[in-house]
DNA sequence: TACAAATCAGTAAAAATTACTAATTCTATC
DNA sequence: GATAGAATTAGTAATTTTTACTGATTTGTA
């Protein structure tokens, strides 16, 4: 795993990264240290590391998808108004898998919890207009 | 509101659906109704009537997006395998809200949780193989 | 070093969604 | 009912986002 250098690239730009990038922002920035990169290589490094559960992929109701480098357990808010992403810690969201899930059948692998709203910024600048 | 025929017919089929349809596979059914309908006037009106919210958009982690009529409060599960959505009822997701929100100062409005995984049909499919 | 598998850059194509425009339909008021 | 103004539509074009393809390069391994 992880075999070449723009794997690599991509993977620790993602890490070291906290808004939560959407791939197009990775390919930016990737870019600025490895000029000739290409976007189908940041894309497809994108989806391989998600995949192999390195990253996280977050599918946002408006826009492109976005990449977290955090894996422990958390979710996240986004700001209808700024787009920004925030972290939010994780309550107990894994209880959620057995309420009525095993009646169901369902085997469960990922959980993605989105909270949209207004962010603490965006609601004062509402007021101040 | 709900101005046109159009706009009707969209949002009538949306709740008579309960596979949560993507706005391609809406069109398809409401061109059944009205064969003139346009793809521009699906896209529009499920987007408004979601903002209205008089209908629910699911974003996916893959593919497109998905509507649904049910408004109670509750979430969803994705088989990754045969890309089928179930409803899940819901437990106490409202309380996230408040839990390192308010430090934050973010003001919620929507939820959206899904879960990833197997669905009973695909594991069962996978086990006789 | 040498070979096979994996990955890459660059480009093209596909999929999904939005934007535009002239024509039509709707709602409210007369 | 007729009518004016606003909203919506069909049809098409364009944009955005993502994936697929191909020949060249790199990587891990023997």
């Amino acid at each position: 795993m992880n075999y070449s250098k723009q794997r690599e690239l991509v993977f620790q730009t993602v890490l070291q990264n906290p808004i939560h990038p959407t791939a197009d922002a990775v390919y930016e920035q990737v870019r600025r240290e490895n000029p000739k990169i290409s976007l189908g290589t940041v894309y497809r490094n994108l989806n391989f590391l998600s995949e192999m559960g390195m990253l996280r992929k977050i599918s946002m109701p408006v826009g492109s998808d976005r990449f977290d480098g955090r894996l422990d357990e958390h979710y996240h808010m986004a700001c209808t108004c700024c787009g920004r992403v925030f972290d939010v810690e994780c309550g107990a969201l894994e209880e959620l898998d057995h309420q009525h899930l095993e009646t169901q059948g369902f085997q469960v692998q990922k959980r993605h919890l989105l909270l949209t709203g207004l962010c603490k910024d965006c609601q004062e600048a509402a007021l101040s207009r």
